[in-house]
DNA sequence: CTCTAATAGATACTTCATTTCAGTTGTAAT
DNA sequence: ATTACAACTGAAATGAAGTATCTATTAGAG
């Protein structure tokens, strides 16, 4: 069951939030997405809609989007603070590709249980994780896509 | 083993990079600490030792580490971008106190054979992944940790 | 319809990072 | 040691991303 960008905004107001012809654009632009999204293509897109969307409006969205759970944020390769609908409700990682953006939800994860051996091991008090897989989608795979260039590494 | 600040200044020359005091300076700065240190903290601390040091070389030098893969990035909780020293050499993840940002190696990951699985459902080619655990370390769990020591605030 | 707290966007500002450039320096070859 | 030069440095300008403030507007409850 997919969230839709009307069923987002009956939540939005029984949660004593304004329904602004802004947020519903905003709002559409990110259901309507399966791809990672950042905050300034977000703009973009919604700006195609109404030229006068303010880029405040939507780092406010995505705040309240995000205080609601309603989104996803993912660090992805060299980029950090994209976002995306959240599909599964239940805890879950993803598989973004570097090429184009696109994101697979994974549901199946294993390592909460890791985190309780760990905790003892290291004295940790663990609060969570941060997973996320990363590569390329089949389209561009065969693409050939090399069009996001990803700078400095990261830790694996 | 670990690799010690003059050790790694000779891996430099070796690939062809000219070992200055600014860099030796950084390299110490970044060899000695546990801690996840962000550029700015690591201009900081360099500073202590040559104030003139600019932060552009901070960058410059962190740049190159990371391609010699001297270096660990890290994503954190809300500060992406941080650094530390490459302590394991082989693959390994990383667990960070969110109180004081240290940071704990962890060298046994089960990801990389559930990447193939994932690949064959989801029709990526995977080319990685990201994982970090964080938490609040022993002594912070116990003092009601002040804010991670990473500049300003990191509330939000 | 009325009222008001929530909201939008203009503008200014902050913070972090990169680019440019002219002067400096590590280092290898003489 | 002297030399020669690419590598390197820091100041300054520029760019990118996000935040703070303030005034006018408005969604939506009553
Ligand atoms: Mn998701
Ligand atoms: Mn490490
Ligand atoms: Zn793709
Ligand atoms: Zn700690």
């Amino acid at each position: 069951m997919r969230l839709t960008a009307n069923r987002i905004a009956g939540i939005l107001r029984e949660n004593g939030y304004k329904l602004t012809p802004q947020r519903h654009i905003v709002l559409k632009v990110i259901a309507s997405s399966n791809d990672l999204l950042t905050p300034d293509s977000i703009l973009e897109k919604s700006r195609q809609e109404d030229p006068s969307l303010g880029r405040v409006t939507v780092y406010r969205t995505l705040e309240v989007l995000n205080k609601l759970s309603l989104v996803c944020k993912v660090h992805s390769e060299g980029r950090c603070g994209s976002y995306m609908m959240k599909r599964p409700t239940e805890h879950h990682h993803h598989l973004v590709c570097s090429g184009c953006g696109k994101a697979v939800d994974i549901t199946n994860c294993s390592l909460i249980d890791i985190e309780k051996k760990l905790s003892q091991e290291s004295g940790f008090e663990i609060k969570g994780h941060l997973l996320e897989f990363y590569g390329l989608c089949h389209d561009c795979v065969e693409n050939t896509p090399t069009i996001h260039s990803n700078k400095g590494g990261t830790s694996r």
